[in-house]
DNA sequence: CCGGAAAGTCTACACAGTGTCGAGTTTTCT
DNA sequence: AGAAAACTCGACACTGTGTAGACTTTCCGG
């Protein structure tokens, strides 16, 4: 609780503790890769940034911290980019193409969407963090389920449901796939998407 | 490796640590409930059973391992009764049956799943154990596909990936839903089902 | 029913990792 | 220049882990 960079908004002039916390959270990921988040200790992370313990528990309280405030990062890239999904006319269109990105996403940043998904139970901050991250794509499939002729509401052979069973599916299906190889997730996507466009009642 | 009591197969008369044994695993599931894996100490563990520290270390080795105990005493309780399913001759059927089966498990033993879904990444034997679960499932679904005229393969729109693919939309979807409610638990259920038909071509 | 082995139990200890404190140094702003 | 903020460090207290070794209880063959 001690206020340091909570107060620290944005600056003209780039601090040297925003170096460090970069620093800090390059070799947090890094160290993820390296040997994953239990076997990783503050220590290592400290190490890794060229500094004491003593100085990174300035920046961050905890690893934990220290991870979501990765996890942050990695999501708000993530955010970002994903706005400009949902603007095809062709619902196939629409699905293809947000399987395309979606599989970019994970080879980019598999591990850390790894890790979030890991910690989303036992970590609140990134919890929220996943599930906002969660809804947005449930969302995003709705909606193209309904543009395809699916009707909008909550029971089981209504979209919001689909939706939500079909973005679970894809998260857990490229949760595995993207620890083995990319090949395989380039496979995983493409049943997904079977699966999608035939419960969107598109069979070809 | 100590050798204590793997070399302790089944006996006669019940051993005193037998007992023990299963004390300290139901104090691990009672645990798991009141304050989830992390905040759950080896003493408190002990303390639950009513022995100290140093007497549980005779019995398990870690907190790891009297986890994995725990999920593998589940597991096994799940691998009998499942097998029962794959023999109805309607798809229809099948697959009805196999959802309200997989809702009673999650029912009553969801904790322990979700524990152990949540371990399988940080502690090999549990993800072994999951692993070999997830398999059974697959391989259940898989076979209903094709009974309903899936084409059997490992292309995206045939039965093996197709199976895989449900199978991970199905445990995600209750891993979710059953951390809320029971009724969340049999929506997310007619979902599951309904993608599943979609999927196999038996749209009512 | 007795005596040794196996099974079970305990206290004490060594160790690793966490988070905090207060005293210092450097940077920034005016 | 000089005060305030930003930053750094080493030392400490604490919690939880796993191990060692001495002790008690239970089992079982002669």
């Amino acid at each position: 609780m001690s206020g340091h960079h909570a107060a620290r908004g944005r600056r003209a002039t780039e601090r040297k503790g925003d170096l460090r916390e970069r620093a800090i959270l390059d070799t947090c990921e890094a160290l993820l890769a390296e040997k994953g988040y239990e076997a990783m200790t503050v220590g290592d992370l400290a190490q890794g940034a060229g500094i004491t313990r003593g100085a990174l528990y300035f920046y961050f309280g905890s690893k934990q911290e220290v991870v979501t405030a990765l996890v942050a990062r990695t999501v708000e890239h993530l955010w970002e980019r994903s706005l400009t999904t949902a603007r095809s006319e062709d619902p196939r269109r629409a699905v293809a193409a947000a399987m395309r990105r979606t599989v970019e996403l994970w080879n980019a940043h598999g591990l850390v969407m790894r890790t979030a998904i890991d910690l989303s139970l036992t970590v609140p901050e990134i919890g929220a963090l996943w599930d906002r991250t969660a809804d947005l794509f449930i969302t995003a499939i709705t909606a193209v389920l309904e543009r395809a002729g699916v009707p909008p509401g909550e029971e089981p052979d209504q979209a919001s449901s689909m939706g939500r069973a079909l973005c679970w599916m894809i998260e857990r299906s490229f949760y595995h796939a993207s620890q083995e190889s990319p090949e395989r997730l380039s496979r995983a996507s493409a049943t997904c998407e079977h699966i999608w466009l035939t419960s969107a009642g598109l069979t070809s």
